[in-house]
DNA sequence: CCTTACTGACTACGTTTGTAATCGAACGGA
DNA sequence: TCCGTTCGATTACAAACGTAGTCAGTAAGG
C-alpha cells in the first residue's frame, strides 16, 4: 500500500485529480488560489509524491508531466476509513449521529443521505 | 484553540477519555495492551499534551493525575468536519454516498442511520 | 555557436512526531 | 539515617514535514 500522503501532499493530489497530466509549473498555478507555496515548494512536493509512488512522470521533452497513480476515490475511502476507525470504532452510524447531534447536518443534507441510504445497496427484491 | 493532537498523543487521550483521572502508570498499563510503548515514551506524549492544553495534572502526592481538558466529543467533531471539509467540499451526503458506493455500509448501519436522521434536526442551509 | 531561461535535482533547515534513555528529587522502607 | 525505588523533567535523535534556495543541464532563441 501506498505510503502516508501528507496534508501539504494532498493539495497537490487534489489539484491533478482535477486535471491531467500537468507540468509543475502548472501545477504551482493552480496552487496559488489556495495556498501560498513558491514553485520550489510544489516540485519538493512534486518529487515526494513521486518518490511515494503516488504520481507517475511521464518525461516530456526537458519536463515533466505529473499524472496521478492512486485514485482519489481510493485515498477518499483510505481516509475516511481511517477516520471512522479512529474515532467511532469502524461504525459509521456513530458518526451521522454525532454530526446530528451537533447540528451539523442540514434538511437538504438529511434528505440527499435518505435517498442514497434507499438506493440499491442490496439488491434482490421480491 | 488547542494545537493539533497527534496520532499516539490520541491513544493516549482515548485512555484518559475513558477513565480519569489517571496516573502515568496507569495510562501506560493500558495503553500497552494496543501500543508497546515504554513508561517513558508515554510520559513525553502526557507532557506534550500537557503543553498543548489538552491535559490537567492535578498533584497527588509525588506524582500527578491527569484529566482530560478537552472533550472527546469537541476533538471528534473537530476531526469529522476536518476529513469532510478536506475531501468532500463540507458536505457529508458525499461521505454516505461514497461509503454506499463502496459498499462499506452493512444493513444495519442503514437502518440505524435512517432511524437517526427521521429524528427531529432542523436546519437552514446557505 | 553562444547565451539565456527554464526544469528537475539536490541541498537546507526549522518544527513536529515517534520513541526512548537518563537525571535529579523525593518518598518509603530498612 | 541512608539507600533504593519511583516520579516527572530533561535531553536525545531519527524520520517526516513544510517551506524554500541553489545548481546544473538543456532546449530555444538570437
Amino acid at each position: 500500500m501506498a505510503e502516508r500522503i501528507s496534508d501539504a501532499e494532498h493539495a497537490v493530489m487534489e489539484v491533478l485529480w482535477a486535471d491531467a497530466p500537468l507540468t509543475a509549473n502548472a501545477v504551482a498555478e493552480r496552487l496559488t488560489d489556495s495556498q501560498s507555496w513558491t514553485l520550489p515548494t510544489v516540485k519538493t512536493l512534486l518529487s515526494r509524491l513521486l518518490a511515494k509512488g503516488a504520481l507517475a512522470a511521464e518525461t516530456e521533452g526537458r519536463r515533466f508531466l505529473y499524472r496521478p497513480l492512486i485514485a482519489r476515490v481510493d485515498y477518499v475511502s483510505h481516509e475516511s476509513r481511517r477516520l471512522v476507525d479512529r474515532l467511532f470504532g469502524g461504525r459509521l452510524s456513530p458518526l451521522v449521529a454525532h454530526l446530528t447531534e451537533r447540528g451539523a447536518l442540514t434538511a437538504d443534507d438529511i434528505s440527499e443521505i435518505m435517498v442514497l441510504l434507499k438506493a440499491p445497496v442490496g439488491h434482490s427484491r421480491p
